[in-house]
DNA sequence: GCCAACGTTGGC
DNA sequence: GCCAACGTTGGC
């Protein structure tokens, strides 16, 4: 299968570039969406690439690059009672919630900004930049992470 | 902090 | 299965 694409959100005071570059790996457990989930269960794959998006920040953007490292796996914090991911619903045979790990590639000199994003020829389509677009996992095209790459990299 | 857009829940 | 109510996301 060819290398994928995705974007990923987090908010920066939950979790920062930064501070992957720090821990180098992490999972990306909590995500409690079905069409996400689908995506981490069913499609993610070992070496795909990630654009690392921060978002509800100033200004909310592609801050860097990730990879993924671990494909689909359950979401152990589902199963942890007490735990703010724990989901009473989600049994070890069936789990419902599933989630994957990440690797640090790089952070970007720049900040792709959500505005630069939307202004920019050739990323038209991603689903960051069209309106009212809340998924916390998208997949993007190899040319729009080329795109990204190419304006998080100038300096 | 506001609020529009969206996903989920639950009554019927 | 409809849809109103509610909770959450996330740009601004």
């Amino acid at each position: 299968m060819a290398r994928r694409f995705w974007l990923m959100k987090c908010e920066p005071a939950a979790y920062a570039i930064d501070d992957l570059a720090r821990d180098r790996t992490t999972g990306w457990e909590g995500v409690r969406n079905y069409q996400a989930r689908n995506y981490m269960r069913d499609d993610m794959q070992v070496g795909d690439g990630v654009l690392f998006y921060a978002s509800n920040a100033d200004p909310s953007g592609v801050t860097g690059l990730a990879d993924i490292v671990t494909a689909g796996y359950p979401d152990p914090f589902a199963f942890k009672k007490g735990h703010t991911y724990y989901d009473p619903d989600s049994r070890k045979d069936t789990p419902t919630w599933y989630t994957v790990d990440v690797g640090f590639v790089e952070r970007f000199p720049n900040i792709v900004a959500l505005e630069t994003l939307k202004s920019t020829p050739g990323l038209e389509q991603m689903v960051v930049t069209r309106k009212g677009s809340r998924l916390s996992i998208q997949p993007v095209t190899r040319s729009e992470y080329d795109i990204v790459c190419r304006l998080g990299r100038r300096r």
